[in-house]
RNA sequence: GGAGGGAUACCCAAGCGGCCAACGGGGGCAGACUGUAAAUCUGCUGUUUUUAACUUCGGAGGUUCGAAUCCUCCUCCCUCCA
């Protein structure tokens, strides 16, 4: 592979590569590069939005260079202030290597644990010294941390910024020095922080960083960033047929999205795609295209397949899935109404909600549609229990 | 330390003595439609023993036949001055 072959494949998908040239360079000595990527463990699970990163150092590492993967535990524990309007909790140190731990589980779907050097900051930080720390952050002044556009925001608008906020970019900035890091990726929040790596590496003589970010990528909502916090997003490690129907549930919009970010499928084909769509296929089968290949990734091409079919045959034909809860419920008197029954089998939360649901004539029993909401069934009463499309329950009364 | 402003349901936000379980928007859920859990349209969105009752508008008291709305105290948040 040329050169430029390489780098067209790695500026593939990124938002930024500063400098380009010096990227070039690098490539072009030959050198097995050390690729560093930070994380911070503040979350428990990782999900489709953290993997546009990863599927980049993955690309590296086919590439036959050195991937390091970087867990910040102990920048975890400053908490980092990018794009957040108000300062961070700090983790304990418990829940951070409790984190750690699950994202060193969960990358190796996606890159090759032989190829993979795991580190942890905390091996140059904890035996820092106050005066080392204080020398750190001499490499750096206020008034270009101010540049920082959270920190300048928050500062205009009179909020508080805590002074071990500013030590976060420069911590993470160390690393690269400690790492000797070629390059760096992260997502465009990161940018800074990013800089400030180059900055430091510089100053101490080292040959900087090629800093490469890469877009972050939306949540099933479309409009905010992917995350746990707001609930729109895939895990990595969820089962195969909630990861088809939360692909299946993005806008047909945001799917081009996903595949330009996501997909591993190359540019032609893409673009061939779009064109098959504009002409009349149906979006709905370009999404299914995605949902296979993302499936096919994390679990594999039969689960994939799977969810597919049972994707198609609950809601398309609006057959009952197969692995439903089955539940034994206890009536008082020997009979319980139909509000009670969808409450305490969990289909609802309350019992009005279930009143509710069952005038929205969202409610089946075996198919068949229940119309009065005071319904009442015997003991005895056996079937499958079924508000909206996607709930269900087999319920035995006795 | 001083002076003001604010706290309403999942979120934003109206209401400023009875017509308020509380406008509107967002989100969520359901139905219709669609070869999509997309888009669009419609409805619902406190609880319960559900044609009615009960609890809710930062917390605790009070005024009143009647309070989210008025008064007192408390807690928290914000702005300005020092």
């Amino acid at each position: 592979m040329s050169i430029q072959d390489t780098l067209d494949l790695i500026c593939r998908g990124t938002e930024e590569v500063i400098k380009l040239d010096e990227l070039k360079k690098k490539l072009s000595s030959g050198k097995r590069l050390k690729v560093k990527a930070g994380f911070d463990p503040t979350a428990p699970d990782l999900h489709i939005g953290h993997t546009v990163l990863i599927n980049k150092m993955r690309q590296f590492q086919d590439l036959g260079h050195e991937v390091i993967f970087l867990i910040g535990d102990f920048t975890g524990m400053i908490g980092d202030p990018s794009g957040k309007s108000a300062t961070r909790k700090p983790l304990t140190r418990e829940q951070v290597l409790d984190n750690a731990k699950t994202y060193q589980q969960q990358i190796y779907k996606i890159l090759d644990q032989d190829k993979t050097t795991i580190a942890f900051n905390s091996q140059w930080f904890k035996d820092m010294s106050a005066a080392d720390m204080i020398e750190l952050s001499a490499q750096y002044n206020v008034a270009r941390m101010l540049e920082r556009d959270d920190f300048n925001k928050r500062y205009k608008s009179g909020q508080s910024i805590a002074i071990h906020e500013f030590m976060y970019p420069l911590v993470q900035g160390y690393d690269s020095v400690a790492l000797e890091a070629d390059v760096e990726l992260g997502g465009t929040d990161q940018k800074f922080n990013l800089l400030v790596g180059r900055h430091l590496q510089a100053q101490i003589g080292q040959d900087p960083q090629v800093v490469i970010t890469v877009p972050l990528l939306e949540g099933l909502d479309g409009v905010q960033k992917m995350s746990k916090s707001l609930g729109n997003y895939i895990g990595i490690d969820e089962k195969p047929e909630v990861m088809f129907g939360k692909i299946m549930s993005i806008s047909d919009e945001l799917m081009w999205r996903y595949f330009d970010l996501l997909s591993f499928k190359s540019n032609q084909a893409l673009d061939q795609l779009k064109t098959e769509v504009a002409a009349g296929k149906n979006p709905r089968d370009a999404k299914f295209e995605l949902a296979l290949e993302i499936i096919a990734r994390f679990h594999n091409d039969e689960a994939a397949k799977n969810a597919l079919a049972s994707f198609k045959a609950q809601f398309q034909k609006g057959a009952i899935p197969d692995d439903i809860p089955t539940l034994n419920l206890t009536t008082e008197s020997g009979e319980m109404g139909i509000a009670h029954i969808l409450k305490n089998a969990d289909l609802c939360p309350s019992t009005s909600e279930a009143i509710r649901m069952v005038k929205q004539g969202a409610v089946k029993l075996n198919g068949e549609k229940i119309e009065d909401p005071k319904q009442m069934f015997s003991a005895g009463t056996q079937g499958v229990f079924q508000v909206g499309k996607r709930k269900f329950a087999e319920i035995t009364l006795n």
